[in-house]
DNA sequence: TAAATACATCAAGATATATTGATATATAAA
DNA sequence: TTTATATATCAATATATCTTGATGTATTTA
């Protein structure tokens, strides 16, 4: 049950939802590249990217002093439903915009 | 993404989920039922049976002064996944008390 | 070693949601 | 037509979550 809301829980939010379908269609991303395209400022972003990887939707990688954020894998069948539904969900999304000097 | 949010958040309320899974168990049940099984102050179980319709989960069918709370037909395919990963969860549920005149 | 960059975390206030008890409404029984 | 039953709604409070600005940490560059 705890796994279930953790996971209902962190889709429970616009913004995370819309974090989920950028990331899935653009592939990893470094949180200044997310900061930007999303103007947002970067301690609220960093609170839903740990709220999503927590609830085990993103996985972290750490190269130098960037921190790259990317769909997990492998996801379980409820989890991949539900970036399926939010995939399908028209919602407006910022342009990427990659302004760090990262990869 | 409001409809979207609507589900995700109705899901996102360990009561509602144990409503659920309850009534996809059981069957249709009159408010009065789900108060004494659950053993729920009424105003509390009616406004959560109330999100749960709303959100699509549930339908009201009312006979007298009864209210049938069933699962709602046809379901999409999220929602269906969603209840379908509630089934799955090893949650507690209460008996089935029927306590009321009803049927 | 000092400064800059990328990111995480914390504390305070703002906002949303849940619970409770009281009240309202509608149906049915006496 | 008064009373009881079943359910819904409201208002107040309690609790949880989100946002912001400040601060902390690690890595890199100067």
């Amino acid at each position: 049950m705890d796994i279930f809301l953790k996971s209902i829980s962190a889709l429970n939010d616009e913004t995370r939802v819309k974090l989920i379908k950028f990331i899935s269609i653009h592939g990893e991303c470094c949180v200044c590249d997310l900061e930007n395209s999303f103007e947002m400022i970067q301690s609220r972003l960093s609170r839903h990217l740990k709220i999503l990887k927590e609830a085990g939707f993103l996985s972290v990688e750490r190269v130098g002093r960037w921190a790259y954020y990317s769909q997990r894998f492998p996801l379980d069948e409820f989890r991949q439903s539900a970036i399926k539904e939010i995939m399908t969900l028209d919602i407006e999304l910022p342009n990427l915009i990659k302004a760090c000097e990262s990869k």
